[in-house]
DNA sequence: ATTGCAAAGTTGGGGCTCCAGCCGTCATCG
DNA sequence: CGATGACGGCTGGAGCCCCAACTTTGCAAT
């Protein structure tokens, strides 16, 4: 705007217009730091500074050795940690700092995928998925609804492997490359008020996760938090 | 964790925890650039990547020529804007670009604090107040429904000043030093359903604003926006 | 006592450089 | 022909430096 806007600032806004209006799609690299200060006539200094705000608005993500890629999701801004209101522990850490005690119920017989998975993993709705149910318990109540859907030949089967998802698609061949997280509160639906034995009001925090090997959504899944307790905070990655 | 750590995270680490556990209490100020290389044996570059990531989590703010102090709220992440789900463009520069008249609504006449303005602002709840509401209206249906408060002598009188709430208080010697938001869905109120025309299980967006100057709230607002249509997102500034 | 001003300190933008660790590719060797 | 290893490119961490713009402070002059 003014007459003299910080350097990095142009090429933040060129790239930037290059994602939101498809020139540059979905996966596609962004040039090297290198690259960059040809082509802007920049020093390195306001390139990296470039690079590093556009990953905190989470439009591209950096893999060290490889370069900058346009994220799979640059609508959805990462979700680094969430926070309880009156709890200044992220939330997964407040859990376990509770000392309440974490229940694996792992479902091994397929089900369909059905449409709202089936377009998340870019598969037919007919497409027979393994099911992994983890149920959060504390004080014999549930606590937590967490389901995650994956082909049945990643299907974890020690309880190592059902802890990170991460590990065991690696040990298959498959590297994730982007982890894309999407969060909102709204009213639970009958089912959840039923499983999560919720008072009539109370709202719910959803997740949806889905995982990436490259442009591939490989696993994705939803977790549903009972409460009013917290609201959604955000804090970037730097 | 590891044997090497980046140095940085020794300063962010050790200054979180201050934060976190009162040692450093709200707008107490953060060693400098300077300092923090002498304090902690790190390079500049380190220092100043530190200060970076802490503001970056909302934790404390940076003011030029100052130095940087422990936000009022370090337990808010702060909103750098947010975005609709299928529209790139962020909210507020939505609402002009789609060409809707804008309809300023002014109250002169004081009301009282309240509870929970009282709160907000740390008065007593029989405190007069100066309410300024903004409706802003496209089709000829509300859109948003905005209450601002604040005491008597800000009131607003022209429509610039009505503008920009920083230029007017900075105009009576009060210098904003702040911006507090806390934004989360919810279920709108029946008085909010019938003034936006609702339909049942409509959610909206409540962004709960207030103004610091040094260690004093001067100023507080309520907006409130239908709509599923977004999901509530940060994107934090680097 | 009040005003004005200069000096010192601080942030944010920017430049340059070096290096460890990681990734891909390509060529070489068994 | 397949495996191995070397090399170049890339990111992220880190160091040092310079400067403009701004704030604060303290001193000096009115």
């Amino acid at each position: 705007m003014a007459t003299s806007d910080p350097v990095y600032l142009r090429v933040v806004e060129d790239i930037r217009r290059q994602i939101t209006d498809g020139t540059l799609p979905p996966g596609a690299p962004i040039p090297s730091r290198a690259q960059l200060t040809r082509k802007y006539q920049v020093g390195e200094t306001a390139a990296r500074h470039a690079l590093r705000v556009l990953a905190g608005e989470g439009l591209i993500i950096g893999r060290v050795g490889s370069g900058h890629y346009v994220r799979q999701r640059p609508d959805l801004t990462p979700l680094h940690r969430w926070r309880f209101l009156d709890h200044p522990a992220p939330f997964a850490a407040d859990l376990q700092s509770q000392g309440r005690r974490v229940t694996w119920d792992w479902h091994s017989e397929p089900v369909e995928a059905g449409p709202v998975i089936a377009r998340r993993l870019r598969l037919p709705e007919s497409t027979m998925l393994t099911r992994t149910r983890y149920v959060y318990r504390g004080d014999g109540k549930p606590l937590q609804l967490a389901t995650s859907y994956e082909l049945r030949e990643f299907a974890p089967h020690t309880d190592d492997e059902r802890r990170s998802v991460v590990a065991r698609l690696y040990a298959h061949g498959v590297k994730i490359t982007e982890i894309v997280e999407s969060v909102h509160t709204r009213v639970p639906r009958p089912a959840e008020s039923d499983a999560l034995d919720l008072a009539a009001g109370v709202h719910v925090l959803h997740v949806e996760r889905t995982h990436w090997a490259g442009d591939r959504p490989v696993e994705t899944s939803d977790i549903v938090i009972p409460g009013d307790r917290f609201r959604v905070m955000y804090s970037m990655p730097v």
